[in-house]
DNA sequence: GGAGTATACTTGCTTTTGCAAGCATCTATC
DNA sequence: GATAGATGCTTGCAAAAGCAAGTATACTCC
């Protein structure tokens, strides 16, 4: 964004800085595709869809407006739309009108889609013990945790390193 | 791949388990979309075009074969192949074929290609540091690098947690 | 209570990417 | 040295997702 012009000179990255570059890089790449292709496996949803149930699965009602999907998940609205569209036509999810804003839409969660997700859940979590959690074992976890959600984020990064 | 059956009861992860995993997965969604988006505001080009342009740049006579591009990048020799041709039409890398492989390719970084990096270089650079970098302080970074790097690895993670 | 604007969502279009099939070339075996 | 199979790359096709334009509903100010 309205950063400075991008031609001036950086200090390049330190060497042990380089490599925690170069670990984050590769895992942002590869992580995601190997808990796709395990979720893919056990239960035949996307990524996207799972995230879309378990949302559902734990709002009150089992129900949320499309906007408060797309939020929690950083994914546009058209991407949700579909998405559940694609749910919807699978019956694990409904659709409804929202009652209290006649522009507003609901999707809601099915049995079927409980039911699916008595399955994706459990298979997800072992997922990502296997592939991610364990690797974690001797790091101070708040502390990790800390550093990685601030990453990107708007008002934090703006400033000078 | 050939895990357990999947509706066999796990361990749900503890709270700093949680919270450490909640971060990584908004980090996984979020990081590359900034990072994209800054540098196709410094220069117009995507990740993987970046990707390819900075590996040529390193590599013996700034130059290398499809599939070791592919391999490097975790991506698939199409996708490889594509961005390559796109590069091309920009003027960007040049495609030859292999001297000592008739079935080879080699894509070979331009002049143009060169400078164009050196702007885009120290976009990106400042981009990971703001973005990224800046947030680990205080973290031991070779620690964070071994840890980052053991995910999704096929050999580490098939056994148990 | 009506006109104009803002909001919620959907849909058409485009881009990116993986998979699978195809083609060219190389290698091994006879 | 000819034939069979392996390998390197390209390309057709389909899925996923963002942007922008369209539609329907709500809100605001007169």
């Amino acid at each position: 964004m309205g950063q400075s012009n991008g031609t001036e000179a950086v200090r390049p990255l330190r060497g042990e800085e380089e490599r925690a570059w170069r670990a984050l890089a590769r895992a942002l790449v590869v992580v995601p595709r190997v808990l796709e292709a395990d979720l893919h496996a056990a239960c035949g949803v996307t990524m996207t869809e799972y995230f879309v149930l378990v949302n559902l699965s734990e709002a009150p009602e089992r129900r949320l407006r499309m906007s408060e999907l797309a939020d929690r998940g950083a994914m546009s609205l058209s991407a949700i739309s579909r998405v559940v569209d694609a749910l919807a036509r699978r019956g694990l999810v409904e659709r409804a009108r929202c009652p209290s804003d006649g522009r507003g839409f609901l999707a809601v969660l099915t049995d079927a889609g409980l039911t699916l997700l008595e399955v994706a859940y459990p298979a997800h979590l072992r997922s990502v013990r296997a592939h991610v959690m364990r690797h974690l074992q001797g790091l101070d976890l708040e502390q990790f945790a800390q550093a990685v959600g601030r990453f990107a984020r708007f008002d934090e990064d703006a400033a000078r390193p």
